[in-house]
DNA sequence: GAGTATGATGAATGCGCATTCATACTGTAA
DNA sequence: TTACAGTATGAATGCGCATTCATCATACTC
């Protein structure tokens, strides 16, 4: 039953050859003749041989572990894809992924010594934003980090997000060409920057074109709170002919509150954007406009920046992936 | 920068004590004196020291790492829900999951060495199957394994699933009590066990209660599959006045169908019962009658079964655990 | 055919820790 | 005072592997 499991000592007794032989018959760069690393290598298919990772580990100091932090994973389908997607690209470079989950209530800080502890190769974090002093103490033992749609000033970490600001704009010019009268933002949580930057970039853009001040309403990246926000933004004797939703999870309840609850219909007398392009948003209920941004693209240069195919791993870069405006139905286009 | 990673050592020094004597410190039951075990974990903060996991599983055997095997984690949120509880529950039991996605072209076998070779300390496969030697190998190193909504017969390993043919029959019922008369099945990917036995139980209850053979379609698990096996089903002359959908994410599909693309009433024309209970079900668009399956239940069961309290791990055991049928508006209730 | 480069292999070692085992030290009973 | 628990600590060791380093066999040069 608890068997010790088979060691390269054993695979190397039965191979009729030393310990190092087998581990150079597993290492594809070892100087091993092609018979004997045929021969070692049948012998541990007989023993059900596979090298210790742990132990590999010790000795060479890579895990091939890269450490994932992530917080409020399924609020949408948007970071469970950008888990998949990582999940998938780190297995095809041999490299694993170890998940850490940061609790609602406790500050993430409170798990980084449990990720240092199993010396991850690489750190990415998502969806929740650390203390830089933390992040610094992976990146002076040589563990590049590489954050995903969040910005920790003056870091040595990476940085890969959707360019939010440059989004909100193409938002703005999208809404004030579609000749909108009275257009409204709702925002999401207000401390992350994802929410700031798509604002100020729709903001300014709006003020360019010479539209003045916009009602706003803030929801917290939920389908609930965007049906409440949109109460608040449409149960009145003026309410928005336009709103500019920063996440679809948040579009896609307004667009139900205003249709089911108010009897407000879509696209004529109010259009929706969102900001995200997930899955629902292309489902005819709700045919969402919305940006779109790619979670497979995302992962990549998050993963080329963290283990590049022939160069050091970045340190302090911020990449920011430009957005598209995906034209649906639930928004007036401009004309022409 | 690339500075050698504090250890046991140098704490050891800073404290003026000896190397084994920092294992103590960070040992919850080590020999040791309350101010000695002070002393040290001062000089571990002031050093910014965490004890190396690596090295650890290779002295205790136990690396505190679960294995967690998904494939298609992404089609619905309810395995990504299934995912963070899993971490979040490990997490509060000091342990960690290293995460393996199956691709969908590939067996699953294949990854199964890379897990062995990471010692983990149990392994959990969520929507996915492997072979059952694959599974003995790792039981009979002494390494628990459980399946979650899967089941592979005669294996030593454990599996929790929702009782998918008591919810089948559940079904049954609700549909013939409902009055309906021209009963529908639509079938999910037709291999999985899930599929086939939420079909067993609505087909046996259906032919108890006296009712003659259903109409049946096949979709994928998908929004999109759904859809169009809605189409098939509805679009002729005769078509049926209820659906039971092996899926809620085929259900969505399917009353999208029917509505925006044939003009049917909803639920006064068709009744649509889903399966799974996911965010979107309880939407006003949809507002699916369902069965209601618990993630958090599943995952709890599970690592029950892996990690008891005071119990050796299970072995083969398997736990059905009671769906709930969760009446809603999109399907004609029973009179009373 | 003597000398040198090349390649394949084994002996020895250490990664960082937990865990025996042995030792010193403290207090209590005889 | 002697003896004997009990406690706290350090020296030594090994987990399983990769990696020097040294050794030996072979091929090649002039």
């Amino acid at each position: 039953m608890t068997s010790r499991s088979t060691t390269s000592y054993d695979v190397a007794q039965l191979a009729g050859v030393s310990q190092p032989t087998v581990s150079r018959a597993f290492d594809p760069k070892g100087n091993i003749s092609p018979s004997t690393r045929a021969r070692v290598l049948e012998a541990a298919r007989q023993l059900g041989y596979q090298p210790n990772a742990i132990a590999r580990g010790l000795t060479t100091q890579r895990t091939d572990i890269v450490g994932l932090i992530m917080g409020n994973i399924n609020r949408s389908l948007f970071y469970p894809k950008v888990l998949v997607e990582f999940t998938r690209r780190l297995q095809a470079l041999g490299k694993q992924v170890l998940l850490f989950n940061t609790h609602e209530s406790r500050p993430v800080d409170e798990i980084m010594p449990r990720i240092m502890s199993y010396q991850v190769d690489a750190l990415v974090i998502a969806s929740t934003t650390p203390g830089r002093e933390l992040i610094d103490r992976f990146t002076s033992m040589g563990t590049p980090v590489v954050m995903l749609n969040r910005t920790v000033p003056q870091t040595s970490a990476n940085a890969v997000a959707s360019d939010n600001e440059a989004g909100g704009r193409l938002v703005a010019d999208f809404l004030f060409d579609g000749r909108h009268q009275r257009i409204a933002f709702m925002a999401g949580v207000d401390v992350t920057a994802t929410n700031a930057l798509r604002k100020k970039g729709f903001a300014d853009r709006l003020r360019e074109r010479g539209y003045g001040a916009f009602r706003e309403e803030q929801g917290e990246y939920t389908y609930d709170s965007g049906y409440e926000a949109a109460l608040r933004l449409l149960d009145r004797d003026d309410p928005p002919d336009a709103i500019f939703c920063a996440a679809d999870i948040m579009a896609l309840g307004a667009m139900d509150a205003a249709r089911f609850k108010l009897g407000i219909k879509i696209p004529d007398e109010l259009s929706v954007v969102g900001y995200d392009d997930i899955p629902m948003a292309k489902w005819p209920t709700y045919d969402l406009t919305t940006i779109h941004q790619s979670a497979a693209r995302l992962v990549e240069t998050a993963v080329e920046l963290i283990f590049p195919e022939n160069n050091e791993p970045a340190s302090g870069q911020v990449v920011l992936l430009p957005g598209e405006l995906i034209q649906r139905g639930s928004a007036k286009a401009p004309p022409g």
